[in-house]
DNA sequence: ACCGCCGGTAGACAGCGTCTACGCCCACCT
DNA sequence: AGGTGGGCGTAGACGCTGTCTACCGGCGGT
């Protein structure tokens, strides 16, 4: 069968991925959306009943996207866990900045409804691995692991949205996100050992 | 005269900040806040070419808001720079979560097409005061002020972001952002003096 | 007295999300 | 084998949105 024949569900996820990645959140309505998969705007009720649930099922591929990206430079980051979350926080940075907007759609809760379509919990995982990686990388003085990788995501999700607003690099006069990435690391973590 | 006497163009975006902050972004409409203001849905494009334009307006009052509330709180903070940080970022966090419609709409930088209306402006007299606080708070051996402030700034930001959406406290397993507001001071500036 | 323009109204248009009525076609049951 | 019911998709309507355009009343300048 060809690509074409999967299941309509299927093929407006697909299509609205290919839409917010293109084009832009703004781009994303139901009825481009069914357009472009080929079906009537009605045809998108029988599967979500709004279009939010649609949003959200997208927002979900996007979390997903993220994650196996960092699950995949992850195995080639070494073993030092210092290594690996600059790793993660490089590849999250690199995700917000190259898919920029499916990564607004994803934390747009005022529209996901997060609570029907149990997004937060796709999220989960990525921050699982965060712990973790804190926990290693932490010294025995630091607050417990959950904290600082709680506070290490804010830091690194504030720089990915400030960064793309355009106004850090106006003010801080870094010219790349680096140095915040670095800073950020460092300030939650210690100085890097070399 | 009575305050409905004012001209059009200031009661338009009155109104916009009172929707804003009572219905959350979805209900700032153009013709709802035309409503609002007691005028016909094509005269707010007298005084805003597009509707983004009104949003922005809007969105700058919120910034004008927000410092207001930063210095009027810092007036009452004492001279020590560290107490006053915090205050400033008790007020940020507190803004974001009592406002937040208002809140979300200043940040998306998506629909605002900031470079017009000098968005970017508005919220540097905020960066700026934050800066010089970091700068009198800072150990000698830390980073430049700027690069410091700008990674604190998106944590704090990003604190406020994730907060709202509501998977921070589920993950962390804090109860209140107040741990986290801690750990990111801590950590952009070392542990608190006592 | 006339003219022009500023500031606001009102209607049209396309696009949106949602709802409803309708048909198709396949699967199942007697 | 002959209905028959239900899942799946279409098509049109509705009210809402943002933008555009034609109109018009009243005020100021010449």
């Amino acid at each position: 069968m060809s690509p074409e024949e999967t299941g309509v569900r299927a093929r407006l996820v697909a299509a609205g991925v290919d839409l917010v990645l293109r084009e832009g959140q703004s781009a994303v309505s139901l009825r481009e959306i069914a357009r472009r998969a080929g079906v009537s705007h009605g045809a998108p009720r029988r599967y979500f009943p709004t279009h939010v649930d649609l949003l959200s099922a997208i927002a979900r591929e996007g979390f997903a996207d993220l994650t196996a990206r960092v699950e995949k430079t992850m195995d080639a980051a070494g073993e030092d866990p210092r290594t690996r979350l600059v790793a993660l926080a490089r590849t999250y940075l690199d995700f917000a900045a190259a898919h920029r907007g499916m990564f607004e759609l994803m934390f747009r809760h005022d529209l996901l409804a997060s609570g029907r379509l149990r997004l937060r919990e796709t999220s989960l995982p990525l921050f699982t691995l965060l712990v973790d990686l804190v926990a290693r990388a932490r010294q025995p003085a630091d607050k417990p692991a959950p904290v600082l990788a709680g506070a290490l995501w804010a830091n690194l999700h504030g720089i990915a949205q400030l960064w793309a607003w355009g106004s850090l690099p106006l003010a801080t006069g870094a010219t790349d996100d680096d140095t915040l990435l670095r800073a950020a690391l460092d300030a939650h973590l210690g100085p890097a050992p070399h």
